[in-house]
DNA sequence: CAAACGTCTATACACTTGTATATTATGTTC
DNA sequence: GAACATAATATACAAGTGTATAGACGTTTG
């Protein structure tokens, strides 16, 4: 925003990246970054309340840094999982396994997205709703990769069947997140099931 | 609960769908269940904040009951919708219409279902998923009559079918919760099509 | 009628919240 | 080293929170 500027005066001791990893820490399955006070966060992250206005208007402005951050970081993860296709393994396999594995990594990215959607300011709904679109960009893309490969069955639409793996997947990620993990594995298998069953209904 | 005890003592002046009413009037775009706050409460159901114990144990009981009410009055509207099916639609346009037409209804019960899915406590979603694990049981008893009248091309897997089509059209219409009407019609169009995409790629 | 009982309210307490104000601490620049 | 700018803090306040306690009110039962 303003790094930019020539400063003077006291270095900051703490920055951004300290106060959105306190928050990290906090949100839980029970906790949505919109319900986290000012305070709670401070306290996490060991600063005075007031020192939290130097780094971020308000808790809104907050939780956008921390899904913006959960947004980036969980693509770039299930990119990888993508281009290190196994022979054994297929696209979708990997992709929805590694997306899934990602549900109990240490910082909770994935429970972020999934959850924060629904609440908070508009600003708020409006960062998550921005990440989930990335995530259907990417895939789009490789469908039209696919499209260009195997012309003699191209997907039809493949922005519409984009979005609609992208939705399934995220809403099966948010029902993963309060499952033994036993049961885990069986949803991996239905959910690539049904990812596959929109694909063959694609083209 | 306790609604079958034989009372003597005072009547009461209110009961427990007089304060249910009155959260689900708090609810809002922004607002979810689980933010409310028992002053809060009992203030717009105007009884005294501890009067809120004699009908609940806890916000949290009160939150499931208004996610119960939710579930099984939408549940009817969109059973009545499949039955109600005219000539000129089909099953699927006339279900999805009705469903995202209900975002607008005054006692504004899709919102709450679609939000507080991922919010609140452990009782809290599991009251949720059990109403999404109805529609999901509606679904799949129609898919199978479908299977039983069409022998030719039945539907594999009707069990993940339904519910992959419940969980695209809850998040489906989580979207269209924050979106202006024009581009709603758009949206349900866009639904019918991955709903169709489903079904064709799962005979 | 009176006693018992359930419903509701009023008051109060300890606690958390967001933020305004004033002050201190610590780095940079001359 | 002095002057300065900025970061961080300490203190404080009004508002809101959940709930404990005790009393007021009406209904039922003996």
């Amino acid at each position: 925003m303003d790094s930019g500027t020539t400063q003077t005066g006291r270095k900051a001791s703490i920055n951004r990246l300290d106060i959105i990893k306190a928050a990290i820490s906090l949100v839980g399955p029970q906790r949505s970054i919109a319900s986290l006070s000012l305070r709670e966060v401070a306290r996490q992250a060991q600063i005075a309340p007031n020192s939290f206005y130097r780094h971020f208007k308000d808790t809104d402005a907050l939780a956008i840094a921390v899904i913006e951050e959960a947004g980036s970081s969980l693509r770039a993860i299930v990119r990888q999982a993508r281009q290190l296709i196994s022979e054994r393994k297929s696209v979708v396999r990997s992709s929805v396994e590694s997306f899934m594995n990602q549900l109990d990594e240490d910082p909770n990215y994935l429970p972020i997205l999934l959850r924060e959607g629904t609440v908070g300011s508009d600003a708020f709904q409006l960062a998550v709703r921005k990440q989930l679109h990335f995530f259907e960009q990417e895939l789009q893309h490789d469908l039209e990769l696919h499209n260009n490969q195997y012309q003699e069955k191209p997907i039809k639409n493949p922005k519409l069947v984009a979005r609609a793996i992208t939705r399934l997947v995220f809403a099966m990620g948010a029902d993963a997140l309060n499952m033994p993990h036993e049961e885990r594995k069986k949803l991996i298998d239905d959910v690539i099931f049904m990812v596959k069953t929109i694909l063959r209904g694609a083209v």
